[in-house]
RNA sequence: AGGGGAGUCGCCAAGUUGGUUAAGGCAUCGGAUUUUGAUUCCGACAUUCGAGGGUUCGAAUCCUUCCUCCCCUGCCA
């Protein structure tokens, strides 16, 4: 058994599709494993991709073997290159490798169509001339079985002659197809003579011009695998029902290698949408930036909201493989993330929401400040100084005039610790006309630098910054972009869908000015910090210049066991 | 004449040639540590495997009846 996992793999977990793999080396069946993630680049990349490529990948990678990466594009009309550039940066910035070249569906078009005469001239092949509608009616339903097409028992000179001539463009769109002769009355309608070949006048991505019938995923997709030498073909559940389809063209053709498809289910979000077309929808009416717009669920949207690659792939292996329905909460992506940001992160300090306190009794060359460390528990991230002065500014939830039963922070009178600095003491609220809290005065115990105090404990600990230091940065904050757990999944009174689009969360994004310290301002884009006691934050991908005023991402906060508690 | 899948803790998910205490993760709830109410650390968390019946010394695993959910009628993938 070539198990052997990867050193960066956290313990392989049993799931049935290793165990099926395991089972094959195990008798003989294989002697390699090879696996392929084969998208078509018709759209983002999103998180159920991101479970696909990992699974994929990651068996490649934990069995020694080879995963390709193979762009599926039989449909040119709906492919762009645009697409399929992201998904390649997309796959490689989660951390993987692809076996040799990207591949292609259209590289294998003479393949493909040698293939078909060779059906056709086995006699299991036919050109069809029924119309789309006709083709519909012919096929019958659940109930019904289907009609055999009147242009089924044609010769196989004349069904070869057909199809040249389909392949030549002597034929109109849609005026022909090539279709598998297997059996109109099968209860599986995939095996209901399948279309495989139709005449599409379309521009590729890759071919150009140069061939104007396109074959079908299914005739397409099991040949291409077995020119790949694939051994386990992963997919998801609905294309269980064409598996039948997939042997069938293996099994009739002079093709030696046949892959085993294997069916898991997909991953599902909760307050997520993840249709292509969807997502394309929310793009083209600019409901969001892009497709890489922070609070997509595409590989780029998460990227750019500053996921990290290993959390993403922690959270893909905690999702599990299975047949069963597997729906996950987005939180569970964000736990993933945090986790893996925890370590990673250097800390750095940020008021979002000030209160200016003015520090009555600050003395210059007295009051002293001590120097930071980046990272609590990783003394080699270094440190930094962070100065005080008379006046700085604390995080507006930190104070409360009247604070509820448990409350840590700053309030009327009481005492606070700065973080890394002194403990205060709030002795006046200054407040403007509309009564709101405009600034605190504080004095600081001076023997608290660095000690704590004695005779009294002081429990709360809150962030601050010098305002003369303090820099400003631009700082979005996301939310989730719905407001319900299943956006496309709401029936109105008429019990039809409503339109998941009324389901936008208004509040998804908040753009504020921040006060940040001043060493973030020459952070290169896509730099992640964590803002002590708030979260974590990315400098943006596109926004963010290094030098200039800083913009910054809000990923995710931190766990907040008050907030909850409040709640 | 319908076909194909799936039902194990709030969410994922091991376990299925029957063998006796039903893995693990996430979440949750306690408690300890903490100059991030973060992190870390300890501890708790399914007499029960969709329901009923049966076989057996013994069943989540075998038989049987029933229930629920998902997918399939593109010249999309």
């Amino acid at each position: 058994m070539a198990k052997n996992p990867s050193a960066d793999h956290a313990p392989v977990v049993s799931n049935f599709i290793r165990n099926i793999i395991d089972g094959d080396l195990a008798s003989g069946k294989r002697a390699s494993v090879v696996t392929r993630f084969p998208p078509e680049p018709n759209g983002y990349l999103h998180v159920g991709h991101a479970k696909s490529i990992c699974l994929n990948f990651g068996i490649a990678l934990d069995y020694q073997g080879r995963c390709n990466l193979r762009m599926d594009d039989t449909n040119p009309e709906k492919e762009e290159d645009e697409y399929a550039a992201a998904i390649e940066a997309d796959v490689r910035w989660l951390g993987f490798a692809w076996d040799g070249e990207v591949r292609h569906a259209s590289d294998y078009f003479q393949q493909l169509y040698d293939y078909a005469e060779e059906l056709i001239s086995a006699g299991k092949a036919f050109v069809c001339e029924l119309n789309a509608e006709e083709m519909r009616d012919y096929r019958g339903d659940f109930q019904k079985p289907g009609k055999n097409s009147p242009y089924r028992d044609r010769t196989v000179a004349e069904n070869l002659d057909l199809f040249r001539r389909m392949k030549a463009g002597e034929f109109a769109d849609g005026s022909r197809t090539l279709r598998l002769k297997i059996d109109m009355a099968s209860p599986n309608l995939n095996l209901r003579d399948p279309v495989i070949y139709r005449i599409k006048r379309a521009h590729h991505i890759k071919t150009g011009d140069t061939w104007c019938i396109y074959p079908m995923y299914d005739y397409t997709h099991c040949i291409s695998d077995a020119l790949e030498d694939i051994t386990h073909s992963l997919c998801t559940l609905e294309f269980e029902d064409h598996r039948p389809l997939y042997d069938w063209v293996l099994d009739n053709i002079s093709l030696g290698h046949h892959p085993q498809q294997i069916e898991f289910s997909r991953l599902e979000t909760l307050y997520v949408v993840t249709s292509k077309r969807k997502l394309k929808q929310l793009v083209d009416e600019q409901l969001v930036s892009g497709w890489d717009d922070p609070r997509m669920p595409t590989i780029s949207g998460m990227r750019r909201r500053g996921y990290s690659p290993e959390g993403i792939r922690l959270f893909a292996e905690r999702a599990g493989v299975s047949k069963t329905p597997n729906v996950v909460d987005f939180s569970s992506l964000e736990g993933a993330v945090r986790e893996t940001l925890e370590a990673a992160s250097p800390r750095v300090i940020a008021v979002l929401d000030p209160i200016k306190v003015t520090l009555t009794n600050f003395e210059p060359g007295v009051t002293g400040s001590r120097s930071a460390p980046f990272h609590p528990h990783h003394p080699e991230f270094g440190e930094r100084d962070v100065p005080i002065a008379p006046t700085i500014y604390i995080e507006r939830e930190d104070f409360a005039e009247v604070p509820p039963p448990g409350w840590q922070r700053l309030t009327p009178g009481g005492e606070v610790r700065l973080r890394y600095s002194y403990v205060i003491k709030c002795d006046d609220v200054v407040k403007d006309a509309e009564g709101r809290v405009i600034e605190l005065k504080c004095s600081i115990d001076p023997a608290t630098l660095g000690q704590n105090p004695v005779g009294r404990k002081v429990k709360g600990v809150i962030h601050w910054i010098s305002a003369v230091h303090a820099i400003e940065a631009e700082v979005r904050l996301y939310d989730r972009l719905f407001t319900v757990a299943r956006p496309d999944a709401v029936r109105g009174d008429d019990g039809q869908y409503v339109d998941f689009k009324q389901f936008i969360n208004a509040e998804s994004l908040m753009t504020i000015t921040a006060y940040v310290e001043p060493c973030v301002r020459d952070a290169a884009v896509e730099s992640r910090f964590q803002f002590e006691r708030l979260g974590y934050f990315v400098t943006d991908r596109h926004d963010h210049q290094p030098g200039a005023k800083p913009v910054f991402n809000r990923t995710v906060t931190l766990k907040d066991s008050w907030a909850k508690e409040q709640a």
